[in-house]
RNA sequence: GGGUUAGUAGCUCAGUUGGUUAGAGCGGAGCGCUCAUAACGCUUUGGUCGUGGGUUCAAGUCCUACCUAACCCA
């Protein structure tokens, strides 16, 4: 209820790994809508805890601590000063952006357990884990490479493979080796771990879905009702790992609690030490929590992290808005640090100001589907609306006043009662947006704001009633357009809030941010105003090639087509129309390739479609196989398979200067 | 392999419980205005709604199979 102003308002945003940089993705999966959730929340009065961090634990820090010589606690101090860093450069308020290795988190973790275990939820069980004897250690899952039992691929997980995603036991892979120290010393050993005996609760559970869900978004929904239907599956909370929260039972001492068991009540312990009466939300049945994450993570708080606080009987407050965002690609694909491909949060506010990247990421918020970030858009929000709509707005608004009036606003005429009928109109639907955590439908909602007072200037023509004589009347229109700056400084505070800011100063006497429920004239007749400098710049065509070509640069690793030459020319022993030809392709690997055409000979310099090419005439790429019972590594293009020309029957011949090995380019 | 979600104008997305000529923004085209950051306003262009079946008086909307993408699970 945005009237209700005393009401508590849980904000929590889900809690980024210290394994890797983090991107616009990142960016705009959690921290931005939740941003602008609990900043549009305060603006309303309400009582907001709102709170992130990072998160700790779990093997692919510790894999990653090795790879880098570090001690995992250094190794996530410093993801963890990046993310810190991130957080100020893009205006997110939360009232503590924390960590998950601390003493509040461990003590809590602790006690936590031990009301688990009181409950009777949980159990101990020996199960079989692949063990480096060399490392001296448990490996998990991503701890475990080996070849893939299905593709061969060399590089496959211990229970899953990246390159034909099959998945499989640990004790299916072969070659099986340590992802830490390499060694293939791997043995498959009983270790005993505790087990949350989530089946217990399930009816429970259930019962508290069917109240609460309806609630979420769709996303949210949908992956809850999955798993009510499948029914709760005990989990293992505990890990063969140094590095994580120590197991407070005896006979664990040199195991930690599972990332998922502890990660989620981060939340809490972060509240803790917020330096809030934390309790006051988090024990609190009135009071409204909403959670924001990415698609990847709903299992765990619609599932995981509620099926605990249930079990606990502590009247734990669960997540009554639970907001799901898709995925944000980069440029047609994924981002990669590796590959150079995206903008990382350690740049971005170098290549434009946090409020365009605010404004842009939320405009096009992946809500429903996975959104692709291309500059092109970028530069079109950016430009269309804060700079041409909102920013316009407001610079020939003072202008022309001061020009006309000096730099007091003019007084007010008769109440424009259309105008504040329209104005009212959308705030109430921006409102409702907000209050549903609807983004991309908020930003609608706003940019219909900022179009009216364009369209009203254009309406009313404030600088031809100057020409004429009717200043008044001019005075009077301008005054209105004075009132809808206030009121943008207002409404544009959750997604902008710098900008906001510099609008809220076109007023010397600066009026406060809060949330409007109608079209209020605050602005008094000749209160003094100052012309502020522009509030945004444009991004032109040229800088969106420049930064195109910087940051989505996109690697063609596609297989093309190489000049090579024939060095060898065989007849096919049972058929008189083949020939098996063996072509030097300019590396040191002689190919061997069955060819139809008539005007093989040896010497002829050619193009070779290697395996995994995709002519432009086909649709599948090159596969090495079988003709005629002889293996055949590639084919030999006649002029119309490279799509130049008819010419079927005969392969290309090109000069016999040209340089072998290079990719045929035509 | 199983589950879920998505596939609608060049691009990004809306399309309520199936119901008259499928909507919006951007881009393109044209006009207007000149107060303003080559900005703003108005008009206009453009879609066999992934594919094939089916249900219905009526389907973008329901059922089914398939294709494509993503996530989760095995």
């Amino acid at each position: 209820m945005t009237t209700d102003n005393k009401q508590k308002y849980l904000i929590t945003s889900a809690l980024p790994y210290v394994n890797g940089e983090l991107h616009l993705g990142h960016l705009i999966g959690c921290w931005l809508p939740s941003d602008v959730y609990a900043r549009f929340c305060r603006a309303c009065g309400r009582d907001v805890l709102y709170v992130c961090g990072a998160d700790e634990h779990g093997t692919p820090v510790v894999v990653g601590a090795m790879k880098e010589k570090m001690s995992p606690f250094d190794y996530s101090s410093k993801y963890y000063e990046k993310h810190l860093r991130a957080v100020k450069d893009f205006n997110l308020s939360f009232d503590l952006y924390g960590r998950t290795h601390t003493e509040l988190q461990e003590k809590l973790i602790h006690e936590l357990f031990l009301r688990l275990d009181e409950e009777g939820l949980i159990e101990e069980r020996e199960t079989l884990q692949p063990f480096s004897v060399d490392d001296n250690m448990f490996l998990a899952d991503r701890q475990l490479l080996g070849t893939c039992p299905k593709c061969g691929y060399e590089n496959a997980r211990g229970d899953q493979c990246d390159k034909c995603s099959a998945s499989y036991e640990a004790t299916e892979l072969l070659n099986p080796r340590s992802a830490i120290s390499g060694s293939t010393n791997i043995e498959m050993r009983p270790t005993k771990n505790l087990f949350f005996l989530a089946s217990k609760i399930e009816d429970k559970w259930k019962q508290w879905l069917e109240t609460h869900a309806p609630k979420w978004s769709k996303t949210a929904i949908a992956i809850a009702q999955g798993w009510a239907k499948e029914g709760l599956q005990d989990t293992s909370i505990t890990r063969d790992l140094s590095w994580g929260i120590p197991v407070n039972k005896e006979g664990f001492e040199n195991k930690v609690f599972y990332v998922w068991f502890d990660a989620p009540w981060g939340y809490v312990s972060i509240s803790q030490a917020a330096n809030k009466d934390w309790a006051t939300w988090w024990k609190n049945p009135d009071a409204h929590y909403a959670q924001f994450m990415g698609k990847d993570n709903v299992k765990f708080h619609a599932v995981f992290f509620p099926e605990q606080q249930l079990a606990m009987n502590d009247n734990w407050k669960t997540v009554d808005m639970l907001k799901a965002m898709n995925f944000l690609n980069f440029e047609g694909g994924k981002f990669s640090k590796s590959e150079k491909r995206g903008v990382f949060l350690d740049e971005a506010v170098s290549i434009a100001p946090a409020d365009a990247w605010r404004y842009a990421l939320i405009a096009s918020a992946p809500e429903t589907d996975d959104t692709d970030f291309t500059f092109a858009r970028f530069a079109d929000i950016v430009n269309k609306d804060l700079n041409g709509m909102l920013g316009n707005f407001v610079s020939r608004v003072c202008k022309l006043t001061d020009k006309n009036f000096g730099l007091n606003i003019p007084n007010a005429g008769a109440l424009d009662s259309s105008l504040t009928a329209q104005v009212t109109e959308k705030i109430a639907e921006l409102t409702a947006a907000l209050d549903a955590c609807e983004f991309r439908a908020a930003i609608v909602a706003l940019r219909g704001l900022y179009a009216i007072g364009n369209e009203y200037m254009t309406l009313k023509e404030p600088w031809a009633l100057v020409k004429s004589g009717d200043t008044e009347q001019a005075g009077a229109v301008l005054n209105e357009c004075f009132q809808l700056i206030d009121l943008y400084a207002r409404v544009s505070a959750p997604f902008i809030p710098d900008a906001a800011e510099k609008i809220q100063h076109v007023f010397n006497n600066a009026h406060d941010l809060s949330w409007p429920k109608e079209f209020e004239h605050r602005i008094q007749n000749g209160e003094a105003f100052t012309v502020p400098e522009n509030l945004f710049s444009r991004i032109d065509d040229a800088r969106v090639a420049e930064l195109t070509e910087k940051y989505a640069k996109k690697e063609d690793n596609s297989i093309k087509p190489v000049v090579a030459k024939i060095v060898e020319v065989k007849n096919h022993p049972s058929r008189d129309d083949l020939h098996i030809l063996t072509v030097d392709d300019g590396t040191n690997h002689d190919l061997q390739i069955v060819c139809g055409a008539p005007n093989v000979h040896v010497g002829l310099v050619g193009v070779l479609a290697p395996v995994g090419c995709v002519l432009p005439t086909m649709k599948k790429p090159i596969s090495q196989r079988t003709v005629a019972g002889t293996e055949s590594f590639g084919m030999m293009c006649s002029a119309a398979e490279l799509g130049q020309g008819n010419n079927a029957d005969e392969i290309i011949e090109l000069d016999n200067n040209t340089e072998i090995g290079n990719v045929y380019a035509k």
